[in-house]
This record gives structure tokens, sequence and C-alpha cells, in this order.
DNA sequence: GTGATACTTAGCCTTATGGAACAGTATTCA
DNA sequence: TGAATACTGTTCCATAAGGCTAAGTATCAC
């Protein structure tokens, strides 16, 4: 329960960058492997690649190589981790305080 | 239309920090100063106030001097910018492409 | 089995981030 | 007025982020 704040991290950090941000989007209509991933950035192979081992480890994507390509798609289940805290943020404003809020804002302030 | 992109950057950027999270969540319960909001930090001030300046640069919360006294409000608009973006990825998976989600997430892939 | 394809690994470079210390300014209180 | 309070400004430091090139490995297509 502690690592939820870690969590928190690499997701929003995940999301703070616009190559990802597009990476996501793309992936929003359907997997795809690297090289279709990458084709519309000006950018280094290697360089694109750390974007989708940095979207891996937040589990914003999932990927799974089959022959000599990688195929990547999105995982759903993590954004509700971005929206439970949204949630929990906009019940603080309204000054509700029930169960889930409470236990993840005391998570949330460590 | 194009700094939208640059506007998600900085605002998940400010959301990426445990300590900046946290202060959202207290501000959340009602404005507070500066000291106020420092005090549960093992931090030296200065560095406090960077994640203070980073939050306001972000549009998450507003600030306001009076006397010698700083005080620090959430900016509840700026989270629907958040949830907008969430909505447009959703809308994405679900395969639905009105107006605009359209308009939101074009710009978002610049 | 050779050549092209699709990543991977390794290193390097520059800038940004998150922390620190220390000194300074502006208010408020006694 | 003089001390305490509440920031603010400046500079420094270590690490992480985001980019690059060059070279390597593993498949696949012929």
């Amino acid at each position: 329960m502690e690592q939820y704040s870690e969590r928190l991290d690499v997701i929003f950090q995940a999301l703070a960058d616009p190559t990802r941000r597009a990476v996501l989007a793309r992936l929003g209509g359907g997997p795809a492997s690297i090289s279709d991933l990458a084709r519309p950035f000006d950018m280094a192979l290697p360089s694109f690649m750390k974007h989708i081992h940095f979207l891996e480890g937040s589990g914003l994507i999932r990927t799974h190589k089959q022959g000599r390509v990688r195929t990547c798609a999105i995982e759903k289940a993590q954004f509700a981790v971005v929206e439970t805290w949204l949630s929990a943020q906009r019940a603080l404003w309204e000054g509700r305080a029930d169960r889930l809020e409470k236990f993840v804002t005391e998570r949330e302030e460590e």
C-alpha cells in the first residue's frame, strides 16, 4: 500500500511526455509493432525504445515479442489508477470522506 | 491549440511527484499558507517552494500574497484538462470518434 | 547461407529535476 | 526600534531524462 504513491509517480511521469502520449493514443486504436509506432517520429530508434520501455515499466502498455517483432498493446486497467486518484482528489474538495477515498488519500500523503 | 500538449506535459509532470500530490490533497481540504503546507515535510523551505512554483506554473494551484503570508488554493478547473485527456483516450479504445474527442486527440498527436 | 529487417545494447552528451545551504527582504509583534 | 516570522533569491550538487551514434544479435525471405 505504500507503493501506491510510487506507482502514481511513474504513471504520471509516463504521461508527461508528448511522444509517449501519442503512442498511447495510437495504441488506443489497437496493438502495433515497435517499427509501426516509431515511424511517425523523427527520432532514432533507441531513443524511441526508451519511451516504450518507460511505458511498459509504468504498466500503461504491455509488450510481447514474437520472432523479431515486438508488439505493443495498451493496458487499460492501469488508467484506472489515475482515475481513482482523480476521484479521491475530487472527493476531498467535496468534503466527502468515505472509506475508499480516505484509504487512498492517506496512502497518498505517505 | 498546439500548446494543449505542452499544458498536459506540465500538468502530468506536476502530478508525478509525491510531495506535490500531497500538497494538492491537503489543499483539497481548503487553502493554506506556505508554512502550513511545508510543515509536514522534512525538506528545506526553498526546496519546498520549488514544488509550489511548479504547481502554480502548471495551473493546478493559484497563490496570493497578503502581507508576508502567501496563501495557496487549489484550481479545480485545471484538473478537467486531465479528465478530458482520459476521456479522449477512453474514447479511442471504444472506437468512438465524435467531434470533441477527435479534436483533442489530433492536438495530442501534435 | 546471405542479406535485409527488427530490434537491442552500450556509451556519450546536454538539460532538467529535486534536493541542499546560506544570505536577504519584507512584515508583524512587543 | 528591534526581534521574530514568513518567505525569497542565489548558488551549488547529484541524479535522471531524453536525445544521439555506433555496433551487435536474432529472424525472416530468398
